[in-house]
DNA sequence: CGGCCATTTCAGAAATTTCTGAAAATCATG
DNA sequence: CATGATTTTCAGAAATTTCTGAAATGGCCG
């Protein structure tokens, strides 16, 4: 294996990673191979992530299963050599797009077809919660169709639109207004 | 206590919330109890609340104090009645800034934080890993900032531009380039 | 102050999630 | 098709999180 003696910095920021973790909706050893894997340069197989965290051999596998689901790390080979090799993409915005799409697809689809579900029940007796339920649908529908368009951006123009600051304001203006909505009450 | 039987419909909708909480990151009942408060016209009590979903006093407590600690539910008092009842704004752009701020707050700010901390660090030794550091807290600076600026936008002006759909690519043009920055390898 | 109603706290029980070691499956190669 | 290297699966153990009932706290009113 790779020499895997961490240096202090690795161990920092994979310690946080496995804390934060929790918050972001996997676990601390997927957080912590993660992290890992980020700040490496080549390529790391299972049994050097296994001896780097000591955890067990198949609680890295594990691991890597759910993070190769959230199509957050890479699969290389090696020349030579059968094992799996794994990293993250090197650009950082590829992996903010996936991640982003990723939790939608597990946080918000789900309840945006829930919400398609519960309208298609017809009377309920409820009109107040019917009401709801169709604002939080339109309201779940506009979000994402932005996502949708904000992701067919290219990363060049996409910075461009985030580091624009205070012109935001202003550049609405210049817009034409398509699809007049209702002001929120 | 208000008659408590519920609806099909809230049953449905507020199971759902109970079932996405964990992906949402609070739990079961912190769901349900923001999923019934999120359907219901009039403010509930504990006591409503605890009959509703059928657990007890404690835990309904707890999801309460949950809720407020992500600043989802708003206290109201009644006239001559010494309980605290509980709802949540009318105004979904405000339940979304707010859930957005709060996320941001548990999920992003404590990493940048660790991120600058890292900085601090010095060299270490690892060159690889340092410029991964510096280029994701860059990115995540830049994230937080064009939050900051579209959170700073009326909720019309913040309609008007999610709602511009494939214009969004071509309004670019006409804005000033401002800060230039280096196009991800 | 004392009684009463409402809410919170908290230690332990219950439920859920994560982790491990051993066994099973996979698969390239001789 | 047998071998050995690698990865995956899975049942139970360990750890963590959630939930409960009982006790404590808080505060209003007479």
């Amino acid at each position: 294996m790779a020499d895997m003696t961490l240096t202090s910095l690795q161990k920092e920021f994979l310690l946080h990673f496995g804390e934060m973790g929790s918050r972001w909706g996997i676990n601390r050893t997927v957080g912590q191979i993660y992290a890992l894997l980020f700040l490496s340069e080549a390529p790391l197989n299972a049994e050097t992530i296994t001896e780097a965290l000591g955890i067990s051999r198949s609680n890295t596998s594990m691991g890597l299963k759910e993070l190769q689901s959230w199509n957050l790390v890479l699969l290389r080979h090696q020349q030579g050599d059968r094992r799996d090799y794994f990293t993250t993409p090197d650009d950082l915005w590829e992996i903010v797009r996936t991640l982003v799409a990723e939790r939608r697809k597990r946080e918000i689809d789900p309840t945006l077809t829930k919400l398609r579900e519960l309208e298609m029940m017809g009377k309920t007796g409820d009109p107040y919660a019917e009401a709801r339920i169709a604002e939080l649908r339109e309201m779940i529908e506009m979000m994402t169709q932005f996502h949708d368009e904000m992701n067919r951006l290219e990363t060049e123009r996409l910075v461009q639109l985030m580091t624009m600051g205070r012109t935001l304001g202003g550049l609405l203006d210049k817009a034409p207004r398509l699809n007049p909505f209702r002001k929120a009450k």
